[in-house]
DNA sequence: TATGAATGAGGATTCATTCAT
DNA sequence: AATGAATGAATCCTCATTCAT
């Protein structure tokens, strides 16, 4: 340990993120116990509160931390290989941010599609998920001032893109979207394409 | 009733089911508290024992009794008005099923979607859930051997449409999928019949 | 039960502050556990919550309930058999006043001497003490008038005199002062009484 | 320290027993965490158990160490200036005693008046209790057998003497007995002497 | 030797369930 | 038959104590 040691162990505190956000899944924020999560951490159950000041921060942090890796993953996957040629081609950027995130994290994007059961959620977190809704409504619009995605509310194509993509997810538990042929996802990334996209549009 | 009709009486039971139906979709079945259950009856908590032996059960009731209205209503939509004549007309008949039953019970829709998490569901809640998968695999295999869905596993682009609808309601809360407009909702589901649709068939 | 009845049983409460206050007076508000409460009250631990918010709230109405005795059998005594006749008569009263209550409830009597640790008193609590000071310094301060009771700040002098006669209580424990011989008990009065009264006076 | 001298350092121990005594005499021994005496003390947590071998054990050595001093106190202060004169003035001397100790060690004085409450305190911390009880039951004695002092049991002329102290002292809180003016404690001096003499003596 | 992060037994509180009314 | 007060197991959280650094 270097003299910038904190008191802190980052390890731990990812650990019970980790821990957390995979029993969330499986059993609901409220049907998940403390000494679960510490045990699955292989932790002592005093130990999370030397990182989190009780569940609903630890549930916060959590939320959090899956929100902003999802969201850090959808921008990084947008502004790979430069500027996108196409809306098609966009779509595919946003979808290979989806994808990868869902199939690294399953756990976290099972749990990130339970929360809308706002019992625990604060502001901040809330605050998080609309960052995440801006990204893809501002895709959306994107698409349609070019012509090439259908008319008709924003928020509303989100909803119904977003959800299909969730559902395939849900349905592929345990594995998630790993476990799918690549032609499969390949197939899947054309049927919601044809979700959005604008008939009679290229 | 017959003549050795018990003293139960059905009205309070399906005001348990409905109570407990909106505060699960509200809280969670781990986060409703069985007092809830009758405050939101109007009822004594005691009461609740006299027709569901505990949580559990009452949590299974609620389920079944959910997710058979949905079917019911889906097969009501499906059989109504003769034999369709085309794929694309039998989609239409499962889109207002869902959509009929999305309306009338905004909360029942949304608890049958969270309940990925089965930590309380027994097998023959379970198999209700499987009665209405096997309904909409039905429906797929049936539009892809007319050569109108596109192809690929059927449960999967069951996954990807019932999502689609999920997301769409869902996004809807709190008045769900009655508060949008009747040509929103037609371009809702023309989008969802493109994400089915085979591209290059009529 | 009348139809008045109210839903909380007030002899439960009342067992419930008996047994606080006299484990308080033994082990200390933070030395008492809530089972110990329940258990002494010969009820289950969760009845208390029935009753009282939490143990900070038990902690307070404990401390409301023997304070307003203290300070009923206060006014009480004083009120009794009209007017009095002289500032020892007075004095006389108040002690018996002491008196009376130590002897009846002497658990609450202790206890109330150790809560000049407010660690978890609320500003209603210390209120009630104010009261009782109050009465006292007003009992002084009538006696130093008359020209009965020393001079000097009436609160320090109110503080000698309940000092002591908290000393002689705390050294007879367990049974307390009932245990005292009636002789012994008068020339206690009597010690004390020259520890306020002013000396040259009648 | 001799050439066998310990690794214990003194003056931590010390620094800790005052840590704790100010603590306990604020929130109670039981309201009292290790972490906040080893913060009080500017020390590790851990520091406290190479010198106490718990909290119990420091709740002890505290108790011992404050009554050992106030012992101390008293006793030098009888010894001082040679032979009393006069009852009076060996009064005069004990009372010196204590005012010095409560003086400098307020909170002392203060953790020790609290501990009728003998959850914790071993046989040896009650030893020391009965010596300064015996120091100043037998001051009354003597008084007794001079004519000087009242009659009646010497142990309950004690409590309420000791018992009129403690309320000054508690009473003159936060700062105790110092923020008092000598006219002022020498008048409270007179007071409590008149408690213990003997009417109609010299 | 001194430290404070880690631990888990123990304490406060909640809530499914029972049962006297 | 209906009620809701009473119960205590199960939950969240605290804090005395240990031990690796």
């Amino acid at each position: 340990m270097n003299i910038h040691s904190v008191a802190r162990n980052p390890d731990i505190a990812q650990l019970l993120l980790d821990s957390a956000i995979s029993l969330f899944a499986e059993r609901t924020y409220e049907g998940t116990q403390m000494p679960a999560v510490a045990q699955r951490a292989q932790v002592g159950v005093g130990s999370i509160y030397r990182y989190f000041p009780g569940k609903e921060a630890l549930g916060n942090a959590a939320f959090q931390y899956a929100k902003r890796g999802l969201l850090d993953r959808l921008t990084e996957a947008l502004d790979e290989g430069g500027p996108a040629q196409s809306v098609r081609e966009e779509f595919g950027r946003v979808w290979l941010g989806f994808t990868r995130y869902a199939g690294s994290r399953h756990e976290a994007f099972v749990f990130l599609e339970h929360q809308q059961h706002d019992t625990f959620l604060a502001p901040e977190s809330q605050a998080l998920s609309a960052e995440v809704d801006r990204f893809a409504t501002d895709f959306i619009e994107r698409g349609q001032r070019a012509g090439e995605i259908r008319d008709g509310d924003p928020q509303q194509l989100v909803a119904l893109a977003i959800g299909a993509f969730t559902g395939l997810v849900k349905h592929l538990r345990p594995g998630g979207i790993t476990q799918l042929a690549p032609d499969s996802l390949a197939a899947a990334e054309d049927a919601v394409w044809d979700l959005l996209h604008r008939k009679g549009a290229s």
